[in-house]
DNA sequence: CAAAAGCGCAACACAAAGGTTGTATAATTT
DNA sequence: AAATTATACAACCTTTGTGTTGCGCTTTTG
């Protein structure tokens, strides 16, 4: 029998999660996935809200690394960055594969 | 050129990575993994949260499909359901390689 | 060099999240 | 039947998020 605990790292992806959970920041890291790098005005134009609720926006996606940023003259400038992505899907497959076999293991214990 | 917007529904995965965005459902999500089905009295044991406190996070993630329960007698077992992370890894995996698709594209421009 | 554009920072307001206590109800146990 | 277990529901409180306005600073532009 195998120690079928998650490691201890996903816990620490709970911050990329939140980061996630908002529909504005989905949806700015949309727009910075089609055109980059761009700036916080023009990330705020489209949508209803100021420059600054933008910028707390892009502060988070940048505190968990789903953006990084360049300040070039007077504007600072955003572009996304798949790494924490990547790491986050590799723990998701992880419970996935985790739980078929918690599934797996019960299956072969009714048929014994 | 193609296309590259992201499908409509990844907008919708954002109340599913809110759900996930809590050390404690993260870690009630793993105790359901490792064994289940398990009640809420149960999952509440080992945390410093009321049983009250648990039953919330619990009816959160039951709300985006992370968990699905019955109730049994005079208790409410819970158990872990994949799908949505199923469902999360590929919209992930979309936004992975539509970034990796950016980035050659850049490349191939650049190369002319 | 004056005006405008682009930001950062701080203060403030309001809504949402997370958590607790208290009460009531149904199912077990003794 | 009484005590106990397991829970639901509601009220309430505190903290965190989300968003705004106001101000000052730096960099462009005319």
């Amino acid at each position: 029998m195998l120690d079928n605990a998650l490691p201890q790292g996903f816990f620490l992806q709970a911050h990329t999660f939140a980061a996630l959970g908002d529909e504005t920041r989905l949806s700015l890291i949309a727009r910075l996935c089609r055109v980059s790098p761009q700036s916080i005005s023009q990330l705020a134009q489209g949508t209803k809200l100021t420059r600054q609720a933008v910028t707390k926006h892009l502060q988070i996606l940048e505190k968990v690394g789903l953006v990084w940023s360049v300040r070039k003259g007077r504007e600072t400038l955003f572009e996304f960055d798949a790494t924490p992505i990547e790491t986050m899907t590799q723990y998701l497959d992880l419970v996935s594969k985790q739980w078929e076999k918690k599934l797996t293991d019960l299956q072969t214990f009714l048929d014994e």
